[in-house]
DNA sequence: AACGATAGGTCCACGATATGGACTTCAATA
DNA sequence: TATTGAAGTCCATATCGTGGACCTATCGTT
């Protein structure tokens, strides 16, 4: 993460422990320990733990006495759900996760797009034991990577996706050095489909397939997905995988528009500082 | 708020500013005022709007363009999304809250216990016409203040109550004068039938009831609840709002125990500073 | 339309506060 | 019993955060 020294204006520490919190988030259920923070926080590793120290009092963050390893605390949880008021798709969306789970008996997974990346907000495994482990709440990936994030960028407009791609082309070609060539062919194939299919470009032999869920206004902000490993995802059950998925999307969007009597505000979360 | 210097221990603003972030969540989906903030935390308005400032570039807050409130932002939601794996309980419990609403036509609550607190996690409305708004999610009380707080506190092992009531008694007494001498009278009734009763306590004509849930390991960490005005709580009208209550409690609790394969660990927010 | 009152928002000199290099402690591996 | 790597802590220093004072916008009132 490191910091712009600009984007400090009198909230350094401040700015920093919201970081941390994030980092967390990215840890999931096991937990970071302080030495993974360190590095990715890029903090030294005093400032770190008093932060997290600090985290810990409020409740926001908890550490395993016996692991050592920190995660979030109930205190996020909680407000997490005042905030879902607004922002929630879980009420809509999570028994869908457990139902595709149940059906496919593979791992599913409801993703979200927040600005330039997609989080995963819930994982749900199936009962076949070959499991694809590469993707867990909390993760967090740029659009185009992974199946979810593919689905969700093959689904924005053409020329939205387009200027991703251009302003992005640097961020991902760093973090996903296999994918950037191969992209706009998923695009592509993604959009003719209807549903997008990673066959395992970011980790070998795990494989995806996702579709984008759409809101009432059109817009798109969610998706439903799948991993497996090679041998489950083969075209022999490529249309089955993908009719269940289908099936889920609808219903979940159904709901969505059922609920939207008052509807969701989606504004993006960039701010524009007040001038003089 | 306000600060006790001794618990600054070199993260001053860390801690300001997730306790801001805690004011946000109490002011649930409606969004809190710049000066209702600056009242709350006790901090002088620069810092306050400061601090909020990174909130916000952090997604974590976000304010209103028209009304210029401030309200939580989705990668609060997004966050305790992922806490939600640990700490979850709407899961189980979110659809039984929606039923209570619908079958009542009151409003109907899911509460959980954090330490000494009660925070309101989801409100739900009937259709009756004439609403009790004294709770909505995020709110937080004292143990003992309100239906719901009231069923927890009775829940409790009696000697907790007990040493609850002796260690918070000032606190209680600061903020619901009214109600601490009729507490023990309260929680004993209480106990007896099963579920707590307010009878407009702590606002005149708003009337509430509630039920604990309790956990596989017995703990008791959650309840359901109903509001209405006083008229469509009275003894007519009781043992039915009671059975639908038990029902739903009842439900809850099935669910719980049959999830219960990795038990939730609901340990104590409160921390142990490592001693030299 | 001029006024006062209330609330949102910002500036910047000062000093309290957060910082990180250096250190200690502990557990696991060799 | 050395050795490594990670967790955790101390404290002198200067950086970063602070809040009094000020500006502006938007009301309701006369």
């Amino acid at each position: 993460m490191d910091f712009d020294p600009a984007e400090a204006f009198g909230a350094q520490s401040a700015i920093r422990t919201l970081r941390l919190l994030r980092l967390l988030g990215e840890a999931g259920t096991e937990g970071a320990s302080l030495a993974a923070l360190v590095r990715q926080s890029g903090l030294s590793k005093p400032t770190c733990r008093r932060l997290l120290i600090a985290l810990i009092e409020e409740g926001m963050a908890v550490q395993d006495p016996t692991t050592r390893l920190y995660s979030l605390g109930r205190e996020i949880y909680l407000l997490g759900m005042v905030a879902a008021d607004r922002y929630g798709i879980h009420r809509v969306a999570l028994d869908s996760v457990t139902r595709l789970a149940q059906k496919t008996g593979d791992a599913a997974f409801l993703q979200v797009r927040h600005g330039e990346e997609v989080v995963c907000l819930a994982r749900e495994d199936g009962t076949f034991p070959l499991r694809s482990h590469v993707l867990k709440a909390g993760d967090r990936h740029l659009l185009g990577a992974g199946a979810g994030p593919l689905a969700l960028l093959a689904a924005l407009p053409e020329a939205e996706a387009e200027s991703y791609l251009a302003t992005h082309a640097r961020a991902l070609a760093e973090r996903y050095p296999a994918l950037v060539p191969l992209l706009p062919g998923l695009v592509r194939e993604a959009r003719e489909r209807g549903y997008s299919l990673n066959r395992g470009i970011l980790f070998p032999g795990s494989w995806g397939m996702a579709m984008a869920i759409r809101g009432p206004s059109g817009g798109v902000e969610a998706c439903l997905s799948l991993a497996a490993v090679e041998s489950r995802m083969q075209p022999d059950r490529e249309p089955e995988l993908a009719a269940l998925l289908a099936a889920e999307v609808q219903l979940v969007e159904q709901r969505l528009a059922r609920e939207s009597g008052p509807p969701t505000p989606l504004t993006s979360p960039t701010r524009t500082r007040n001038l003089p």
